[in-house]
DNA sequence: ACAGTATGTTAGTAAGTACTCGCTAACATA
DNA sequence: TATGTTAGCGAGTACTTACTAACATACTGT
């Protein structure tokens, strides 16, 4: 995780992307709640107490993740949702890149859960759900699509569709913490969107 | 959660569930992780010394968490998954009692994730993970039966299938965190059961 | 050349953390 | 009644936490 082999000094906004990076890649090997902020300074080369220069406190870092996140995965979601005609194909194309972000990204499913699990409405919370909103409108937004063009059943209920998405996206996310790693699950990845299609989609003459 | 209104002298068995029941409860309300044993011996209207009196370190006390959750929605899993000869009702009587046990004891799906995201494989890890294994062989015990009813598509995958199932109460789960209460979940709920089984139902006539 | 500022370190603080210890009172039983 | 056990309290222990203050040094604009 270090970007210098040289303690150079370097500008803040570097070191706030480095400790953002930092969050991540921590939050992919322990929980959340548990890192501290002498963990983030270790792992970018810096003393602890040059973290707060940077940051005002450590929630100011949560909420760069978050910022972060939603700024990466909603347009990766976005162009997707809109990477062919066909709607079915591009919630494929959904699944497949968020897997893909979140295999690239193993501390991204662990920060919204530690996020959500708070039950004070916190700025970070709210930014997350917020970003969770904006993911389930996509899906539904496709549904609908799909809906018009009749391809799937007619009286779909898009929430529950898109709950059911984002469930089957869980699933193996959980999975693959039994398992301990995302390798192991493509084949089962693949299986679990052809029943989420199946469980959609109209049945073709 | 005080089981007295007056501290009276209770023997540690009672005390031991007491402490498991706290646990949960305040799981309910806030992280695991940030869980203390002060925490813990105020919801039971004890000192904090008292607890090792009856738990030997704080690790012991999730112990007890961990197998009382297993001894509890296991074998609720397992009736519900005999109750009736049809396996695809039975699927739907398990979904059902699975998401009745988590809004009862809205602690333990953090209870469980919290677990999972330690990467360490502790005893209380292990023994979450064994349960989850045994809940997936329930599952594929009776998806197996829908398959020699014929009542499935005759080429499903019974794991994709178990774990889109588990995924799909997870999305539940998440939806619920969401909007801070079970109560706005049901319709969506049931709506998410038939997407379900439609996925691996066989179209009939 | 040099003042000002941004970035860094080291060494603190107060508030917590799990866990321990000495002691006491209730209970059981010989 | 004497003796041993169990369950409780309150005040400690050593350690960790987020955050701060005092001081040092590189970079920048004039």
């Amino acid at each position: 995780m270090n970007t210098a082999v040289f303690p150079t000094r370097q500008p803040a906004e570097a070191r706030q992307a480095a400790m953002v990076q930092a969050v991540l890649a921590l939050a992919a090997q322990q929980e959340p709640a548990s890192i501290t902020t002498t963990d983030i300074a270790k792992a970018i080369g810096l003393s602890q107490g040059a973290v707060f220069r940077h940051f005002p406190n450590k929630q100011a870092i949560w909420q760069s993740v978050a910022e972060w996140l939603e700024a990466t995965l909603l347009p990766l979601i976005q162009t997707a949702a809109q990477s062919s005609p066909d709607p079915l194909a591009n919630l494929g194309n959904i699944f497949r890149a968020h897997l893909q972000f979140v295999q690239e990204n193993p501390g991204v499913p662990r920060f919204i859960f530690h996020e959500l699990q708070q039950p004070a409405d916190s700025p970070v919370k709210q930014q997350v759900a917020g970003m969770l909103q904006r993911y389930g409108g996509i899906l539904i937004g496709v549904l609908q699509q799909a809906k018009a063009q009749a391809v799937v059943v007619p009286n779909l209920d898009e929430r529950s569709a898109a709950t059911l998405f984002i469930g089957s996206l869980q699933g193996l996310v959980m999975q693959s913490m039994l398992a301990g790693s995302f390798a192991s699950i493509q084949p089962v990845a693949e299986g679990v969107l052809v029943l989420y299609l199946r469980s959609i989609r109209k049945e073709v003459g």
